[in-house]
DNA sequence: TCATATTTGTACGTATGTATA
DNA sequence: GTATACATACGTACAAATATG
């Protein structure tokens, strides 16, 4: 539709005028600026006009969309794998329990992964979802190529996450796991994940080596 | 207007409900959910819902919205205060040259400071500002509440950034500036903020002692 | 300082499409 | 298949913030 290239930081013409050149209703364009807005490509200002502000590579990776790690390796051109992946039934720890609404004594079915770019290992993740019968067994007799496909099989799915981003420097545990020769700073994001209807359907604490990773937001004034 | 007190992930009514019960157009309700759901607040799914998503804790430090940090502090029910103010005119170093778009051989105004909470040290912010003349003056003769305060007698308010979220290990300058006794997990928010046209205005590194701070985020399936 | 034009924000009404239950 | 609920789209009017002269 628009053939223009656009600079960042460059106004864009008014609803008006947009709305007449592609011969579509204002309240259409306003929709599509909200969706962009949103998305932090564009900028509206009361009065002013709107702007552009998200060029790819000053989001190339939006923290406030919900990727897998996989997806996530892949946009920062590294080639994504897994390993070291060990899964169990276990007692959901206390936090946990809170996080995911959990009565007491329920079980939950933990993984944890080790994320690969290039082969080097880059997230550390550790995986909490409520049990359901015959999980495990699932889970170790078939195939799946993500988290998300699994969870689909036990109408889990997720939408969106909650998430708590803090900054950790890796234990004993942590770089055993990312083969870390010396203490380093990790990017943790702890987050509860919420089918669309508003049921947690999994919690997981995520470490990223920060030298390898970042993550981009637009930040608004209040 | 609405009297009910609402429970995260409850549904609430629909559109048209809402359009009825309060008297206003559909239209009306769907911009106030969208709003709402910009903010992290509502989460809508077609065909069927829209839900509470947003408790008031599970989104104390919102890192969408951009605050200073004297209202972050305060968010997290500490009293707020500012040490170890230092400025100096400077050479613009080359990569906050190239974060505001300056020319070659342009000057900034550095200004960094150790905000408190309740006293103790708990963020480090170096502030890189284009030169204006007289800049330095100003900010010695006279007393400024904020930096968006001064920055306001430039014309150069700024209303959002662009903003890269790392975890880094605390070195020798920054443990001194927070009074740290060993070396510790800092969130470091890299920044560029621009005015409401666009234009670069500020470039700043905040170092944020991570066991003091969290930042919320919600994020949703791209 | 004031009036006017421009631009985005809010609000009303109505209709149809699409996803889910 | 039907009903419900959100998504998209058209049209219109006026308010509020800003820019311009």
């Amino acid at each position: 539709m628009i053939n223009k290239e656009l600079n960042p930081m460059e106004k864009i013409p008014s609803e008006q005028k947009l709305s007449n050149q592609l011969g579509v209703s204002r309240n259409t364009i306003r929709e599509a600026i909200r969706t962009l807005e949103q998305e932090g490509v564009l900028y509206c200002k009361h009065g002013v006009g709107t702007f552009v502000i998200g060029s790819k590579d000053s989001l190339k990776t939006n923290i406030t969309t919900l990727e897998s790690s996989t997806n996530i390796i892949k946009s920062q051109d590294y080639f994504p794998g897994t390993q070291n992946v060990d899964t169990k039934v276990m007692k959901a720890p206390s936090n946990v329990k809170s996080k995911l609404s959990l009565e007491e004594h329920s079980n939950v079915f933990y993984i944890e992964r080790v994320r690969t770019a290039d082969t080097q290992p880059v997230v550390y993740v550790e995986d909490y979802i409520p049990y359901i019968d015959e999980m495990e067994n699932e889970y170790r007799e078939k195939y799946y190529e993500s988290l998300t496909e699994f969870l689909g099989k036990f109408e889990m799915e997720f939408s969106f996450s909650i998430c708590s981003i803090k900054a950790v420097i890796s234990d004993e545990k942590v770089m055993k796991k990312l083969e870390l020769k010396e203490k380093s700073a990790l990017l943790l994001l702890q987050q509860t994940h919420y089918s669309d209807k508003g049921i947690p359907v999994l919690y997981s604490d995520s470490y990223y080596l920060s030298d390898k990773f970042e993550f981009n937001v637009i930040r608004r004034k209040g």
